[in-house]
DNA sequence: GGCATTTGACCGCA
DNA sequence: TGCGGTCAAATGCC
C-alpha cells in the first residue's frame, strides 16, 4: 500500500511537472507570437498556470504524507475500498465533511446548447435552487468519475426565456473516452479579454455571452440556435451573415488562438471562456507551431 | 442488486 | 450570514 501511495506520488509529480513546462512553453510561445506587452490577462493566466503548478509541486514536496484527500486532518481513518473485494471498510464515525473549495469561473468553458447531451456519460449529483434565476441549477459529474478518476464535471441550468435552451458550464477536463461520438475532438480556449488591447473587435467584448461553435451543435440547434449565438456575438448587429463572418476573420487571425472574455452569466456575475472547434479554424499553422515549440 | 436520481444537510467563501 | 457547490442517505427504476 506505502509502495502504491510513493508511486502515485511519483506519477503525480511527473505529471505536475509536465503540465509546469507545458505551460511554460506556452507562455514562450505566446510572448513570441503576440509580442505580449505585459498588460495582457494572457500574461496573468500563464502565471498563475505556473504558480498552481509549482505551488502544487511545493506542496508535495514539503509534505511526506502523500495524501491528496478532501477528508480532514482531523480524520482517525481513511477510508479506502478493498482491492480485491471492492467492498469498503466498515464505515467510521464521521466527525465532519472534507473541506469544499468553490469552483474558479477560470476554469470554465461555457456553453449555450438546445441540448444537454455532449457525447459524454454524466451523472446528476445535485440540483440547487439558483437565486433571482427562475430554473434550478443541475450539478453533473462525468459518470466514470471513479473508474477513469475523471474530474469533469459540468452545470446545467435552463436559460430564462429561451425555450428548452441550456447554459451550459464545463468544469475541468475528460480524462475518460467520450461514450459516443459526439464529443468534441479539439476545443480551444479563446481569451477575447486580451483583443481589447488588440482591437479585433469593433463591438464592445463584455457583450458577448457565448462563443462555442461546433459541428455538433451546429447540427442539433436549429437557426434560433445558431441566431442566438450570432446575437449574442454581434450584439445587436442584425446583419448576422456580417458578424458570422467577422468572426470568422477573428477566428483565423493570429491571435495566437487564445483570446478571453467577460462573460456575463445569466445568474451571476462570472467569468468565463468560450471555446471554438478546431475544425471551424480549419488553420494547422497554430498547432504546427505550438507543437514545433 | 446495481445504478441513477432526488433532496436535505453540510461546508467554504464573499 | 446567505449563497453556491457538494455530499450522502433515501428512493426509484431497470
Amino acid at each position: 500500500m506505502l509502495l502504491d501511495m510513493e508511486s502515485n506520488k511519483e506519477r503525480l509529480i511527473q505529471t505536475l511537472i509536465t503540465g509546469r513546462d507545458s505551460a511554460q512553453k506556452l507562455q514562450t510561445f505566446l510572448q513570441r507570437r503576440l509580442n505580449v506587452d505585459g498588460s495582457v490577462p494572457v500574461k496573468d493566466l500563464l502565471t498563475e498556470i505556473l504558480e498552481s503548478f509549482s505551488g502544487g509541486l511545493s506542496m508535495l514536496n514539503s509534505s511526506d504524507s502523500g495524501e491528496i484527500s478532501r477528508v480532514p486532518a482531523s480524520h482517525p481513518v481513511i477510508q479506502i475500498p478493498d482491492v480485491c473485494t471492492g467492498k469498503k471498510p466498515a464505515p467510521v464515525v464521521k466527525e465532519r465533511r472534507g473541506c469544499y473549495k468553490r469552483r474558479r469561473t477560470i476554469d470554465s468553458r461555457v456553453k449555450i446548447s438546445s441540448t444537454m447531451e455532449d457525447g459524454y456519460a454524466w451523472r446528476k449529483y445535485g440540483q440547487k435552487e439558483i437565486l433571482n434565476s427562475k430554473f434550478p441549477r443541475c450539478y453533473f459529474r462525468c459518470t466514470h468519475k471513479h473508474f477513469h478518476g475523471c474530474k469533469a464535471v459540468k452545470q446545467v441550468q435552463k436559460l430564462e426565456g429561451e425555450s428548452n435552451m441550456f447554459h451550459i458550464t464545463y468544469f475541468g477536463q475528460h480524462t475518460c473516452p467520450p461514450s459516443d461520438s459526439l464529443s468534441h475532438k479539439h476545443e480551444v480556449v479563446l481569451d477575447f479579454e486580451d483583443t481589447k488591447n488588440h482591437n479585433l473587435f469593433p463591438k464592445s467584448p463584455s457583450t458577448i455571452t457565448n462563443i462555442h461553435i461546433d459541428p455538433y451543435v451546429k447540427q442539433e440547434a436549429d437557426s434560433k440556435t445558431q441566431s442566438t449565438v450570432s446575437d449574442n456575438i454581434s450584439s445587436g448587429n442584425d446583419d448576422q451573415s456580417s458578424s458570422a463572418l467577422r468572426w470568422n476573420e477573428v477566428l483565423r487571425a493570429d491571435l495566437g488562438s487564445f483570446m478571453r472574455f467577460d462573460h456575463e452569466d445569466s445568474s451571476a456575475s462570472t467569468m468565463s471562456h468560450g471555446y471554438v472547434d478546431m475544425d471551424l479554424l480549419n488553420n494547422g499553422d497554430f498547432l504546427s507551431d505550438l507543437y514545433s515549440i
